[in-house]
DNA sequence: CTGTTAGCGCTTTCAC
DNA sequence: GTGAAAGCGCTAACAG
């Protein structure tokens, strides 16, 4: 075309506010370039980083995303939320639960379009997944925390029901202490996500079992929540009792002790997930389906090595 | 239909996997049933709660959110982002910003659809707006720590430039200033939303000016830097300063000390974003374009009252 | 390379 | 009420 003519053109349609009708594009082209992530709570952990870093990776590429949260870990809520997603066609679908019916694994698997389930690192993808073994990583912060010589070691766990994630946090928790050779103990206290239920449910395992020397909380806000019901009692951490996370929040590191963690490369995650879902959307498979992401144990204060632990008995102190 | 005929066609559907196409539907009907939210950044505290309820609200009314996140507060890069949304024909669309270009401005006003600026309350609202008075907030606080015996005030400030939420913020600080009766303080520092880059800001205010004795910071997660900073030197808030933040995160009660700070009730705020737009896509226009949202003072020990403050000057420590 | 045309899968309208 | 047909605003395929 004519350079005059196009610049013609150009300035009419900024003139009239033209916009591109993409709607009728997506029929007609049958690509919608949209794609749709669901996660379980808008405020998870994931959010903040993992969702800004797949954005950034996939907006240069001309992809939005459609973010919906189930708000419970229902399966069934996921089935029909994923069902309102697909009819809208999105070129890719990210998830971040692990567990799924089996009715939604088949939808899923029958929309045709790549899948990546992102969080945890699951055994068998219905099509690709990305993130760490929970199990793992929670292996390994327990196998630390022995290593700094604590030996009665409780959980504090967010409500297990309906939920893999904590199932496998807990699996990685029994294999480290049997490797330890420590006995497997029967104190795991579960709590809603919230620092409030968390110091509640922390002073009624403490109650329940005293001679506990350090407690391992599936989620850093539960964490936060014990150590606010640490100081409310003012016990010393860790030489009351030693507090460990897993997730290493941004105020992991603020919180007072600062917190022995595990902190999840989510940014990491973010651009691999983009990554791996551009290329599969180029039509290349990726080599492996499964692409885990790096964790590492954060050691701070919360957890400071127990002097002489296997000749000195647990501390005993009055609560309150 | 007979019921017979239809439990057949349902069954079909059923086996056949069958989901209706959205995207043609949206085509023939000129409607897409998708809400539209551009906030700066996915990790904002406006994500968590606000966008839980805003999606709560309408998706019961057949809603889905496509999400965008500028990443930056620069106006350019949000104007690029409304375009991209816009040529997607959503129903209705929701910004977090209220510093917008004028091109913006423009095209939102034209695309027709319902439009509410979220978060702050502005004075001339494209369409609607729902949030509350960041000005107003900022001197009620800055009043309560006035009230407490506080009297060398000063502010650490996200970074203002671009950023019309910071500098609303800043107009309170130096209304409550004039109406108290004391003298502005040029003591302004700025620093980037993190722990990290607050706690090092707040160090150089205080080596700068070491009489201040209350440091008011416009975000929350600014307060928790300057709490990290002041525990690294050993410093006892509020005693020798006191630190007050705005936001009221879920972390600044379990903060050490607790922190003073304003809550926001931002499901609320999500809950009543839902509404107007639920009610302006039925046609009805809102009474009143601009929405109020509560907000509280939440008066906790980082900010406790200072004993006999006009008799006494303030304590100088050395720092460090 | 340019211009034309069929058709994407629905909704809506209008005739029956 | 039910059924047929037009058309939403693009893309893609194909003829010129």
């Amino acid at each position: 075309v004519a350079e005059e003519t196009r610049a013609r053109v150009e300035r009419a349609m900024e003139k009239l506010g033209y916009l591109p009708d993409v709607v009728a594009s997506n029929l007609a082209s049958n690509r919608t370039r949209m794609i749709a992530a669901i996660v379980t709570s808008y405020g998870s952990a994931l959010v903040r980083e993992f969702l800004q870093s797949l954005a950034d990776t996939v907006h240069p590429a001309g992809f939005l995303l459609l973010l919906g949260a189930t708000g419970t870990s229902d399966p069934r809520a996921e089935e029909q939320l994923i069902r309102a997603f697909l009819a809208r066609r999105p070129d890719a679908m990210v998830v971040s639960q692990i567990n799924h019916s089996s009715d939604t694994r088949r939808l899923l698997r029958r929309s045709g379009i790549p899948v990546v389930e992102v969080g945890g690192l699951a055994d068998d993808p219905i099509d690709m997944t990305v993130g760490f073994s929970n199990q793992e990583a929670t292996r390994q912060l327990i196998l630390h925390l022995v290593q700094r010589g604590y030996r009665r070691i409780a959980t504090l766990s967010e409500t297990i029901a309906d939920n893999d994630r904590a199932k496998l946090r807990r699996l990685g928790y029994m294999e480290a202490l049997h490797e330890a050779g420590l006995s497997h103990r029967a104190d795991l206290v579960e709590a809603p996500l919230n620092i409030a239920d968390a110091a509640d449910a922390f002073a009624a395992l403490m109650r329940r079992s005293p001679e506990i020397d350090a407690v391992f909380c599936s989620d850093d806000l539960l964490a936060l929540g014990a150590l606010a019901e640490c100081r409310r009692r003012r016990w010393n951490v860790p030489k009351r009792v030693a507090i460990a996370g897993l997730g290493d929040l941004e105020f992991a590191v603020a919180a007072v002790p600062a917190l022995t963690t595990v902190r999840i490369y989510r940014t990491a995650m973010g651009r691999r997930t983009g990554a791996v879902l551009l290329q599969a959307l180029q039509g290349e498979r990726p080599q492996q389906p499964q692409q885990p992401v790096d964790f590492e144990i954060m050691s701070r204060a919360s957890a400071r090595p127990r002097p002489n632990p296997t000749h000195q008995p647990a501390a005993t102190c009055l609560p309150g």
